[in-house]
DNA sequence: CCACGAAGATAACATTTGTTAGTTAAAATT
DNA sequence: AATTTTAACTAACAAATGTTATCTTCGTGG
């Protein structure tokens, strides 16, 4: 019986999440099965719930672990010191170097979430809209003392949003810039067409 | 037994196509059963097979109509007339369009193709690759004769087809702003993110 | 009006899925 | 060393899924 290892400070539960993640972000969701995970785990399927209530309980753990840290950087951004755009690139940054160090479980959380179910899912889904309206509002502040263009804040905040999403691609490539210049390319790019000139 | 309804030139099949697009957009192509499509169609599930291969072939046609309209665009505009930062518009605004548009066969098409199946799969990977590398040869034109940043066009491109797929988000807001300013909004800050100045 | 083909329904199938119960082995604690 | 707790295994389940075979009904062209 080969138990799974683990090393100082990390439970069972966590290898399991993150080999969760991993397979989520690869098939999705809803294809990857409980025993797909066990073999990726090194375990029978039925083993797996000696640690973990259920599938989506997987999915509410990575998706919360997530979102509860972008929610924690907004904050700290919000309350520091800058102006508008110092702020949108340092919260653009997190997001990129989030998306590059925590690529899976980053994913998963925006890729996945719908298949969350209540209460976790409306939950989810309002901190999601919390979040986006702080940052439009940081961007409408900008916008109010001349430092951004006159744009849709909505629509910016969108387009950051999603275009760091796209940092999946460069994952998945086989000739990969380094991840330095992959953050700078896309902040000289999105940043740039944010400031009013 | 109440038929399909079909009106001038649309088969019934089109009439599947379309009602699976809608449903997989709404829960992902594996969450969405035959059973809900057949249902959405105000038939059993069986009788789907009348009219179609199956499951899969669905998503084939979804992902190689909106693949094939790209690649026409793409023909078009590099054998057209303009500057780099001209092509690169007008390629944006066809990406806003279709996905305003034609919202959910493209959504599906963007996120739904890992479920293709070879050679199906190989096949979309090997189009979408080529495309992307003509969509970053024009805007690497752009960057030689100085009508662009000095950027890395791969990465561009990432962010242009990403942040398009935000659009996702505005169809779903409450409280939209019109397509029109929308698609201004966005070409403003992507496109003002690349030029040179 | 009748016959034939198209399109529907019903029933059933083999798989796959998430999960539970019961049991055994290994580790931790005494 | 003995005992208790943790974590693995095996077996099995009910439900859901894509799909097929077979039969029935509808609409249309001769």
């Amino acid at each position: 019986m080969a138990r799974i290892k683990t090393e100082k400070n990390i439970s069972r539960k966590d290898v399991i999440v993150t080999k969760a993640a991993a397979l989520f972000r690869e098939k999705g969701f809803k294809a990857a099965s409980m025993r797909d995970l066990a073999e990726s785990v090194g375990v029978e399927a039925a083993s797996l719930y000696n640690h973990i209530k259920s599938k989506t309980e997987l999915l509410h753990e990575l998706c919360f672990g997530v979102a509860n840290r972008f929610m924690q950087k907004i904050d700290e951004i919000e309350a520091g010191p800058g102006t508008a755009i110092e702020k949108v690139e340092k919260l653009l940054r997190f997001h990129i170097n989030e998306m590059i160090e925590h690529y899976e479980e980053v994913y998963v959380s925006d890729r996945e979430w719908k298949h969350l179910s209540d209460p976790y899912l409306s939950n989810f889904q309002n901190q999601r809209r919390i979040y986006r309206k702080r940052f439009a509002a940081i961007i409408e502040n900008g916008i109010r003392n001349k430092e951004i263009k006159k744009i849709d804040a909505p629509t910016a905040v969108l387009i950051m949003l999603h275009a760091v999403s796209g940092i999946e691609s460069w994952h998945r490539s086989t000739q990969k810039i380094s991840a330095e210049s992959l953050e700078d390319n896309m902040i000289t790019i999105l940043v740039g067409g944010l400031v009013n000139r």
